[in-house]
DNA sequence: CCTTAACTCAACTATATGGTTAGGTTTCAA
DNA sequence: TTGAAACCTAACCATATAGTTGAGTTAAGG
């Protein structure tokens, strides 16, 4: 049985419930290394507002900054979302199951018309 | 490329990112259906606060309630947890890679202390 | 040296979240 | 038919979140 830090998976989820910050995390995840200024250019609203939501990021573990002269640097961390698709996956079956059991259908539908010339249309 | 639906994955992770509702959840995986009253059994809070939790994860599409009579039936719909994993696999290049980088650099260790009788210990 | 770029900080606002208690409604069962 | 079980609703509270503006601080660069 797999343990959980149930306190980095609250602040891992709820970081990501946020489309501004996945798209925060999609933007490093296409590009290495991304000044504050830079990430924060696309979107619509202040840099105050960016910069909030690149704490909560990084109070999830799910971002690094370094400093260098007078920008600073984010890069991507991706082991916190590792432990969310951990946590994930224990449902996994659900879906499986699912597609499972829709392929099951398909074979007893396949097998049912096989024989005589597909009478029984849905 | 893959498209997500933004404000069901917000409703997703911020469902998933409350240690009650991860927990429901969890017993939801173990237990087919279940009552809310038993659901909300093992929590310190009062029943009320148990049915907001569910009233989240209803709105999530993470579970389903069924009314019988006056007991109210609660099942796991893993469905949106799907999505959400989808969302988190575009990252996974990230850690898998770290292994593979462990992998290479374990793979150096051990070809150079073949050689040798094993001297550059850590 | 002075300006500007890049970021930080503080104060304020509105709304959302997670909990409470009190008081319903509906259904089952003695 | 009355009482209690099972659930729902409403009102309230404290704190967190997501944004704003305005005013710093620090570091390049002409």
């Amino acid at each position: 049985m797999v343990r959980f830090q149930e306190a980095q998976l609250d602040r891992t989820f709820s970081a990501l419930s946020d489309p501004t910050r996945r798209a925060l995390l999609a933007r490093l995840e296409e590009q290495d290394a991304v000044s504050v200024s830079e990430l924060a250019q696309p979107f619509a609203m202040s840099l105050p507002a960016v910069m909030k939501h690149l704490d909560v990021l990084s109070d999830a573990g799910l971002i690094t900054r370094t400093k260098t002269g007078r920008t600073v640097s984010c890069r991507l961390n991706a082991d916190p979302m590792e432990e969310a698709m951990g946590w994930l996956a224990r449902y996994q079956r659900f879906w499986t199951q699912r597609l499972d059991a829709l392929e099951g259908m398909l074979e007893e539908r396949r097998r049912s018309r096989e024989p005589d010339g597909g009478a029984g249309n849905v």
